[in-house]
RNA sequence: GCCCUCGUGGUGAAAUUGGUAGACACAAAGGACUUAAAAUCCUUGCCAUUUAUGGAGUGCCAGUUCGAGUCUGGCCGAGGGCACCA
């Protein structure tokens, strides 16, 4: 029997199908659009597991669309801006242009053989000129409705590089490539206004149904609204500034109020700079807080002034005012009231420098005479020693007692604050998107006109040089406009940015005027299904939903509140780990089985551990090439493992058996079609209904079907499978040759969407391959005749009976008692209660 | 510390949403075919004496119910997110 030849049947089917334009989109109002997307890779040089169940799933969804009728866009391109092109660049003296290039031209080679049914011609690169032109007229356009701004920020600044450090390239407080030690270091740079919509990103959260409560959940963490009130404190010391501003969730404990703490990096700090012991306590405070373990010890300290402050309640009580490590100077005031009886920091902090503790709030149940001992209170309660507050209840009726108070008095008024904070854009790095500003001979912000962008990244660069190689590309950063001079903004953008609106440019990829044509988005928009790995799912999945509100709102032009209506946020492909010996990661391949232990290939001395299975990366080495995969085994058999062992929503383990079974399933399931087809041939219209068939595919529609919708595509494959081992045992028997190619069809078409070249063959085959849809559930065949009637007595099965659909209690009564069971269990004892539920089980309660 | 999710055979997992627990697959053991191996096919799956039969059984303890993997409360364990957020 012939073999089925993976090879050369999925490379036909993938030209023909891009040579006939299946997967090409365009605007059909008699259709439903559905948009799906799947999050763009970067173009690291070689497609990796991860990328194949991504774009899996999301194949499986899109064929399965349009089988359904919908008019699908399924679009791809490259997220090319970043650092790892400058690094590969800089270490193999590349264009970093180049290397991107070649690596995207390599990826999506790989990616056309797994026979994704992507439309090409909507394919973009967040590198071109022709995307980042857009990018740049949308940052002057948000800049001219000033959600755009510019302020100093720290960064950490690697002082033997030169250069800015992001938080993962910080090691231990250190340089990752230097090894010197990270400092603090302020710098001008360009922020986007996404606080401004705090309110409008968290209130959004709640249309989008189609969302993993997750990720929903994290975002609205990460917004972070908290409900409270600003206090203005009195202070008195010998510095002109006469009054603190602090926010607080509690204001109904400031009859607790022991001292005041500042950022060190608070306005009033001004007046300090100049005291030496202030100067060595800032220094220290920098230190700590970068390194993992100073956070996790979290220690307390402070530096006392000479400052107090007084008791807006109480102008009695006066309390020192602190300078303090943990006070947060982007949050809130940068000013914190402290109260160590009801919070567990201050109290830390009052333990360590002798600082009253005043018990305000009594837990319910205690005396009056409770008093905070070992650890702060912060639960409900009564108010105790607070004077005209006593006897409220704690938290809600005292907090908004308090609050009226203090509104009423001018001393403090009602605030809600939020944790986001802007999104800092700047990036001093070369390979990314230049950020169309420059600055005057005074210094003095201006804009590039929109008719001069793009301002184009600048070839033939120094990647050698110390620092951002934009800054001492001179010829490049100075220009002159209408005879005046100016100096480039060398920074460029962060790559969020790029991926803040790729979603927008697929739906109008060639659209030279604008970053997307209008009718364009109001048909494809929102996406309907985005699918991708749940660790964007806070910053790339906030800052897309920001871009649209921003764009959205500069423009009053989108029909879409929202851009991704549906997510889907995939696990990731899990592998176990290796080392030999000498604690070297070793590849999978770099072993072999020796008895039941592994050792090095070719050294059988050098015995492998094996470690947990973990997220296949490259630096632990545990990953498997899909490249040497698909040649191996085809793109179909890789796409059922992939799907096959997990739900698409939590991890899968990698396991080479698996592959293999998946790849043997595949040539039996190619048996049967041969044999399937054989019997067509036959030609045998022998009279007999063949319900049994009929209602089984039937039954598969359903399941295959909900499973789709339920994105349930482990299940799938198991109905698959569950299929061929229905069929192989069927297809021994005389089957009615129109049910069975009628039966069959249908079946090829569920099994298409998993593996659309072996499915694509055989329908060709058939000869009905041009006109395929997802077949229709018939409900009269859904329904079985005879069912299984589960008879439990006292609670527990003791027998199964199959009956006539729809039968009566009386009738299966009749039945149980005519049967051998009843014998055995009911004999003569009589039945107390009987618990009937129609077409599933009867429940008989006796006395035992 | 706070928030979220999840605990089902040797393993990955199913379970029409309160109604036959373990579908489907991997691994293992036994068997068939074969001179043999590979491949393929069949059987087994925890406990009790047996292909039949009974029992226990979905992390642990209680509860609701005729009936709980599924609902409620408490405990234990694993994973993830935030991290001095006032």
């Amino acid at each position: 029997m012939e073999r089925y030849n993976f090879k050369t049947i999925e490379k036909k089917w993938q030209e023909k199908w891009i040579k006939s334009g299946v997967f090409k989109s365009k605007i059909d109002h008699s259709k439903e659009k559905f948009y799906c997307l799947e999050m763009f890779p970067y173009p690291s040089g070689k497609i990796h597991m991860g990328h194949v169940r991504n774009y899996t799933i999301g194949d499986v969804l899109s064929r399965y669309k349009s089988l359904q009728g919908f008019n699908v866009m399924h679009p791809m391109g490259w997220d090319a801006f970043g650092m790892p092109a400058e690094n590969a660049a800089r270490e193999n003296n590349l264009d970093p242009k180049e290397w991107t290039n070649k690596n995207i031209s390599n990826m999506k080679s790989q990616l056309k053989k797994l026979g994704l049914s992507i439309d090409w011609d909507r394919e973009i690169s967040t590198c071109s000129e022709e995307y980042y032109k857009h990018q740049q007229l949308f940052f002057l356009e948000l800049y001219e409705k000033g959600l755009v701004y510019r302020k100093e920020n720290y960064v950490n600044w690697d002082p033997v590089d030169k250069t800015v450090l992001a938080n993962e390239q910080v090691i231990d407080g250190k340089g990752w490539r230097s090894g010197a030690v990270v400092e603090r270091k302020k710098l001008n740079q360009w922020f986007f206004n996404i606080s401004k919509f705090s309110q409008e990103l968290l209130d959004g959260l709640d249309d989008l149904k189609l969302w993993p409560n997750k990720v929903k959940i994290m975002q609205k963490n990460w917004i972070g609204k908290s409900f409270g009130c600003e206090i203005a404190f009195k202070t008195e010391g010998d510095i002109p500034v006469k009054e603190i501003k602090c926010f607080t969730t509690r204001p109904d404990t400031l009859f607790g109020f022991s001292f005041l703490a500042l950022s060190v990096d608070h306005e009033i700090s001004k007046y300090f700079l100049k005291n030496k012991e202030f100067q060595d306590f800032k220094t220290e405070c920098s230190k700590t807080g970068t390194t993992e373990e100073a956070i996790a010890i979290g220690e307390k300290i402070g530096f006392k002034t000479n400052l107090e402050a007084i008791n807006p309640l109480n102008p009695k009580q006066k309390v020192p005012v602190f300078f303090a490590n943990f006070v947060l100077m982007d949050y809130g005031f940068g000013a914190v009231f402290g109260c160590p009886a009801h919070d567990q920091r201050d109290f830390d902090f009052a333990k360590k420098y002798g600082l009253s503790i005043k018990t305000v709030v009594k837990p319910d149940g205690e005396k009056e005479s409770f008093e905070v001992k070992d650890e702060a209170y912060s639960g409900p309660g009564v108010l105790i020693n607070s004077e005209f507050l006593n006897k409220l209840k704690a938290p809600e009726e005292s907090i908004k007692k308090t609050i009226d108070i203090l509104e009423e008095k001018k001393i403090g008024k009602k605030k809600i604050n939020f944790r986001l904070k802007d999104w800092g854009v700047s990036r001093q790095r070369y390979w990314g998107c230049p950020i169309p500003m420059a600055y005057d001979e005074e210094g003095n912000v201006v804009k590039i006109p929109k008719n001069n962008l793009p301002v184009k990244l600048p070839d033939n660069i120094d990647l050698n040089s110390k620092g951002n190689p934009l800054d001492s590309k001179t010829d490049w950063k100075n220009f002159t406009m209408n005879g005046k001079k100016y100096i480039r903004e060398t920074d460029t953008l962060d790559t969020f940015v790029c991926s803040s609106w790729y979603y927008l440019r697929f739906c109008s990829p060639d659209n030279l005027k604008y970053g997307y044509k209008q009718e364009e988005i109001d048909y494809w928009m929102p996406v309907d299904q985005y699918i991708g790995g749940v660790e964007h799912a806070i910053l790339h999945l906030l800052y897309s939903r920001f871009f649209t509100k921003a764009i959205g709102f500069k423009n009053n032009s989108f029909k879409f509140k929202e851009p991704f209506e549906g997510l889907f946020t995939q696990g990731m492909v899990c592998h176990e780990t290796y080392k030999d010996q000498n604690n070297n990661w070793l590849s999978p391949e770099e072993i072999e089985l020796v008895g039941n232990q592994y050792c090095k290939k070719g050294d059988k001395k050098n015995k492998v551990k094996v470690g947990p299975s973990e997220s296949m990366s490259k630096s632990k080495k545990n990953v498997i090439d899909p490249e040497n995969i698909i040649n191996s085994y085809g793109a179909d058999a890789v796409r059922l493992f992939i799907l096959s062992d997990s739900p698409p929503e939590k991890d899968v383990q990698w396991s080479d058996q698996g592959m293999v079974a998946s790849f043997k399933f595949l040539q039996k399931l190619w048996i049967l079609h041969t044999k399937i087809k054989e019997k067509i041939k036959n030609n045998n219209n022998n009279n007999s209904e063949d319900k049994t068939l009929q209602k089984y595919t039937n039954q598969m529609i359903n399941k295959i079907t909900n499973n789709l919708n339920g994105f349930n595509y482990n299940v799938i494959i198991a109905n698959i499978y569950e299929t061929y081992n229905f069929l192989n045992k069927e297809i021994e028997k005389k089957i009615n040759s129109k049910v069975l190619k009628d039966s069959y069809k249908k079946i090829l078409i569920l099994f298409s969407p998993a593996i659309p070249h072996f499915t694509a063959e055989c329908m060709d085959e058939l000869g009905f391959i041009d006109q395929i849809k997802w077949p229709k559930i018939d409900k009269n065949l859904l329904d079985e005749e005879r069912i299984d009637y589960v008879v439990q007595i006292n609670g527990k099965k003791r027998a199964i009976l199959k009956e006539s659909r729809d039968i009566d209690q009386n009738s299966l009564m009749k039945k149980i008692r005519s049967n051998e069971l009843s014998k055995k269990y009911l004999k003569d004892k009589s039945i107390n209660k009987i618990i009937f539920v129609k077409n599933r089980l009867i429940n008989l309660l006796i006395n035992e």
